[in-house]
DNA sequence: AAGACTAATGCTTTTATGACAATAATAGGA
DNA sequence: TCCTATTATTGTCATAAAAGCATTAGTCTT
């Protein structure tokens, strides 16, 4: 038996007074009414309603069961509006978590503008290279690198994520660039530590990716200091395209070309920055609204940053 | 879909955080709660809960739904074990309507009884000739006299409700005992008024029953404003026989054998008292307990009276 | 006294729920 | 790293419940 319906049921009839005015106010035959209510007076062992075929009244359990049911209904009433309420006005926390580096550069600012758009909701920005897992609700929206994309969310390409070499020119200028893998090893280079690891360089040899043993003068898993330090000229760096684009642009650092293309995560995938969500099963509109906006700057960033790259070249 | 049923492993789900361990505490099989739960998401446009199929966590909507709906189902208990605790324990208020005289006599001892004894319970007593409605839910028990029995209550009969003939010895003595219609049409006769008009008086004549065209010296709905005045000597009244047993036992009164029986209403029809209530079709034990202690009381009573004229005849 | 209105009931059709089995996905351990 | 145990989901089927419709029975009104 559907209680909540013979409930609903119940509370129109115990105000109507009437089976046949409650059956058109739910767009039933007044014989589903009746059954439904005999089914519940069953259900509870006591009779809720006097019938006469003419007139219908409440008994005192009925009086008694209504006072109780009554509100119940109504709050139940209330949280299903609340909670369709809130699938669509975007109010309630979003969880973002970014790359450092990327976050700070291009995250942060986005996610300004997205709090003076929407006051309403509230962010919470979690800058990791944790990846913390959407599917297990640690995150609403994720902003990362990434290959090969999970399966079970939403990815929007943000832009590539491909790692160039750099050095300041000054420091050419010293030191020439390095063209083989051997003279690397002769060089100051520094390394990004992620919470997996050091990000390992690695070289394409005979067609298969080797890492290349290298001892770095430092590693951090602060990027802006590894940045900062390639641009004092104190050495060599693999640095994400994006990390590097103001810099490159305004002749602080020089791409090196080396013999071969350079990565740092496993061998020569093709990787790229993501926007990823949860597949959007049920609009949950503070998602939608803030990933619109997250999508229209970082992509429109990511463009900017290629056209500054060509207007480096 | 039983939304209530879908309810309840909402919020057992959210308690546990386990489908598993929710469809034990139902004994269902997962799947259902499964399928449930879903369907309540689809149903609210909303995602209530993360699964990753080793875990399950609530979402913010779930969690703000969570805290309506629980509550609101609390309520819904609490409200079935009041109706089902009501029908069980004997509170409330029982309402009684009997005819006066006999309730004055007979009802009135027995309701002071069943006051002492069920403390908790109101009593509500209508002492009229007004036939109030069972059906119509304006008693729950009703006392009167009926020839035939209304379908839908049950009827206890309680005793005879025959009319005699009835005046003092002092009355016979002056005026001797009436024996044809037209000795009752020079005396000095009493009738009841009920709300239905006068009582008439009936007598059988060529095998029909025939009213007697009679003109009442005092016609009055007090009864014992009526039975005063016969034991007076002041005339002649048809009285039931339950309101004179103790005066014709200890020689107030005296009956007077007609050459006919004699009815007051509708002609010749057996009446009886009964004791009528709604049939049980769900238990309510205040109404339960009052008519076993008022059948107890009143067919006690009845024979005590019934001894009682056997001893005076 | 008859008609109109209302609630209840009997029956059929449709719907949805539960049961069982199988699958997919993950966490933990050897 | 592979394997196993646990957990949630999905597919299919049988069953139970609800709706729909027509009819009956009982009141109130004219």
């Amino acid at each position: 038996m559907d209680r909540l319906r013979a409930l609903r049921y119940f509370a129109k009839l115990a105000q109507t007074l009437s089976f046949s005015e409650t059956a058109d106010h739910f767009r039933v035959p007044s014989s589903s009414v009746s059954r439904r209510i005999k089914d519940l007076e069953a259900d509870l062992g006591a009779a809720l309603f006097v019938r006469t075929t003419r007139s219908v009244s409440l008994t005192d359990l009925g009086k008694l069961y209504l006072g109780e049911i009554a509100p119940a209904l109504q709050s139940i009433e209330i949280a299903d509006e609340m909670v369709q309420a809130q699938s669509v006005a975007p109010t309630g926390t979003v969880r973002i978590t970014a790359m450092p580096g990327y976050a700070e550069l291009y995250v942060l600012p986005a996610v300004q503008k997205l709090r003076s758009l929407y006051p309403d909701i509230e962010f919470d920005l979690n800058i990791t290279d944790q990846v913390l897992s959407l599917s297990s609700n640690e995150a609403d929206i994720a902003i990362r690198a990434a290959s090969e994309l999970p399966d079970h969310v939403i990815a929007r390409r943000l832009g590539d994520h491909t790692f160039k070499l750099v050095a300041s020119p000054d420091y050419i200028n010293r030191n020439g660039a390095p063209r083989t893998s051997d003279d690397l090893r002769d060089s100051p280079v520094f390394m990004y530590r992620t919470p997996r690891g050091v990000l390992n360089w690695q070289m394409k040899k005979n067609g298969n990716w080797e890492t290349v043993d290298l001892a770095p003068k430092y590693v951090s898993n602060h990027g802006p200091s590894i940045l900062e330090s390639v641009v004092k000229g104190q050495g060599l760096a693999l640095l994400p395209s994006w990390g590097i684009a103001a810099e490159i642009a305004n002749g602080q650092l020089e791409e090196i070309d080396f013999e071969d293309a350079w990565l740092s995560t496993s061998g020569g995938v093709e990787m790229g920055m993501y926007l990823l969500y949860h597949p959007p099963k049920f609009r949950l509109e503070k998602v939608k609204v803030s990933v619109d906006s997250l999508i229209a700057d970082l992509t429109r960033g990511s463009c900017q940053r290629n056209l500054a790259l060509s207007a480096a070249m």
